[in-house]
DNA sequence: ATTTGCACTTGATATAAATCAATTTATGAC
DNA sequence: GTCATAAATTGATTTATATCAAGTGCAAAT
C-alpha cells in the first residue's frame, strides 16, 4: 500500500462527486442512492501519476479499486523474479476485481502505466452492500465474469502464438482496444512488452524492428504508426 | 449439448436427492430451503461416462452446472483448430462459473476425462435466486473468485516454464491437488498433455521418457509413479 | 486371427528463440 | 550542458523446441 505520507500525495476526495461519476451507471446502476452514500462518504479519488505503483503484491487488500481513467498493468513477481505482466487494464475494466473477492492479500502488483485517476471504495462495506443486494451482486458477478474471461482468452491466445504473432497481437491490441487509433504511444517499456508476452526484451526489439523494414509500421521511439493493419493482422491470425 | 437421446440416456434425476447433497453446503450455505427445493425440483442429476462431451463450445448457456465427482476437462478450439486445455478440474472447482455469468454462449468445452456425475440447475433460476439473496450472491462471487485466480496463476506458472519444467509441474498437480497419491494414472493422453502444457507430443513424450530414464518417475502406460518428488519438484521450479 | 487405425515412442534435422556481447540512443541528476 | 545510468538496438552464437520421418505396440473392427 502507499505509505501514509505517499498517500496524502494522493488524496483528493473532493475532486470529485458519486452524484454525476460517469462510472456509477457501469457499477451502480441498481443501487439506491442512500447505499451509494454510503459508499461515498468514504470514498478517496486517488490522482496516481504514470510510473507509480497503486498496489504492491502481497499487500493486505482492504479496499474495492476501479480505474476511473487513464491506463494500469497488473503484474506479478513469479519464483524467479522475473515480471510477468497479467493484464493492462483500462477504465470500467478489471482493476481490482481479481482476488478482491478470493484472498486477503493481493497477488499482483498494480502500476499506472499512464496518468490516471483512481476510486477507491471500502471493501467491507462494499461486501456488506452486495450481501444486502443481489441486483448488485449480480451486477458485479458479471462485471467480474467478463473480465476474467478477457484475460484467459488473452492468455490463451498468446499462448498459442509465436513471437512475431505475439508482437503484432499487442500491438492490434492496443491500436484496436486501448486508443482505438492507428497511431499511438506504447505505455510500456520494451522490456515490459517482453514480460507481457513472455519473450525476451531483445527479441521484442527484434520483430518491432522487423515489422518496421517490411514497412508494417513505423517506430518513433515509444510512437508506433500501424501503416497497413491487414498484414499486421495476418501476422497477429498466423503466427 | 447432448442430443435429446443422448440426454435420456445421462438422466438420472432420482439418483440423488439435494438433502443429503454433499455439495449443499459448498453452493448453498446461505440458501433457505425452500429456495433450494424451487432449485431442486428440476434439477437434472448427469452420470457422464470417461471421455464424453458434456458441452460444446458454442453452444447456448441455460443451465448452472457443477461436478460432483469425476474429473474433467474445460477446453477450447482456437482459430487454428488446434485443442487448447484450459483448466482440468475437480469436484468442488470449478466448471461452469467460467462464460456463466459474462456470456450467451459457451467458449470452451466440458468433457469428462473420467466417469463424472454432475449437477445441472436451471440458470435463470439461479440468477433469479443471486438477484433476491445477496449472502448466496456472495458466496458464488467468491467461488467464483477463487477459481479464476487459480486458473490465471496456474497460467501464469505454466508459462513462465520450459518444457521439463511444465512437464513436472502437472506431473506434481496430478499427484498433489487432484490424486493425493504418488502413483495414479494419468486421465489424458499425452496429445492431452501437450495441448495443456502447449508445446508438442513428441516433446512432452521424450521428456517424460527422460524423466524416466533419470529415476524420477516409473511409467506404465498412463500409470504414472513418482519416485523421486525432491528432484521433481526442483525440476518443477528450476524449469 | 488379421487387418486397420491410432496413440505412443524415438531419432534426425530444421527452426525459433534465448543468451551473450557490444554499441547506440535516450533520460534523469547535477 | 555534461555526466551517469538505463533503455533500446543489433549481431553472433548457443540452446530449446518444432517438425519430419519411421517404427512399435495396442485395441477395436472385421
Amino acid at each position: 500500500m502507499l505509505d501514509n505520507m505517499d498517500k496524502d500525495k494522493y488524496f483528493q476526495d473532493n475532486l470529485c462527486s458519486c452524484e454525476q461519476c460517469e462510472l456509477k451507471s457501469a457499477f451502480f446502476e441498481h443501487v439506491a442512492a442512500k447505499d451509494i452514500n454510503i459508499l461515498c462518504i468514504e470514498k478517496i479519488d486517488l490522482i496516481v501519476p504514470k510510473g507509480d505503483v497503486v498496489i504492491k503484491q502481497g499487500e493486505k487488500i482492504s479496499d474495492f479499486i476501479y480505474l476511473k481513467s487513464g491506463l494500469i498493468k497488473l503484474s506479478r513477481i513469479s519464483k524467479d523474479g522475473a515480471e510477468q505482466i497479467i493484464n493492462i487494464a483500462k477504465p470500467f475494466d478489471f482493476v481490482s476485481l481479481m482476488s478482491v473477492f478470493s484472498d486477503e492479500h493481493y497477488k499482483y502488483s498494480i502500476t499506472a502505466i499512464e496518468d490516471s485517476e483512481l476510486c477507491q471504495l471500502d471493501l467491507k462495506k462494499v461486501k456488506n452492500l452486495i450481501s444486502r443486494n443481489g441486483e448488485f451482486a449480480l451486477d458485479i458477478l458479471t462485471k467480474m465474469s467478463r473480465s476474467n474471461d478477457r484475460i484467459t482468452n488473452m492468455n490463451l491466445d498468446i499462448r498459442k502464438k509465436n513471437l512475431i504473432g505475439r508482437v503484432a497481437y499487442v500491438l492490434l491490441y492496443f491500436s484496436n482496444e486501448i486508443y482505438n487509433s492507428d497511431e499511438f504511444e506504447l505505455p510500456i517499456s520494451r522490456k515490459e512488452f517482453a514480460d507481457y508476452i513472455g519473450k525476451t526484451t531483445e527479441n521484442v526489439v527484434r520483430n518491432l524492428s522487423e515489422l518496421k523494414k517490411s514497412k508494417i509500421i513505423k517506430i518513433f521511439g515509444k510512437t508506433i504508426e500501424i501503416i497497413d493493419k491487414k498484414r499486421l493482422n495476418a501476422i497477429a491470425n498466423f503466427g
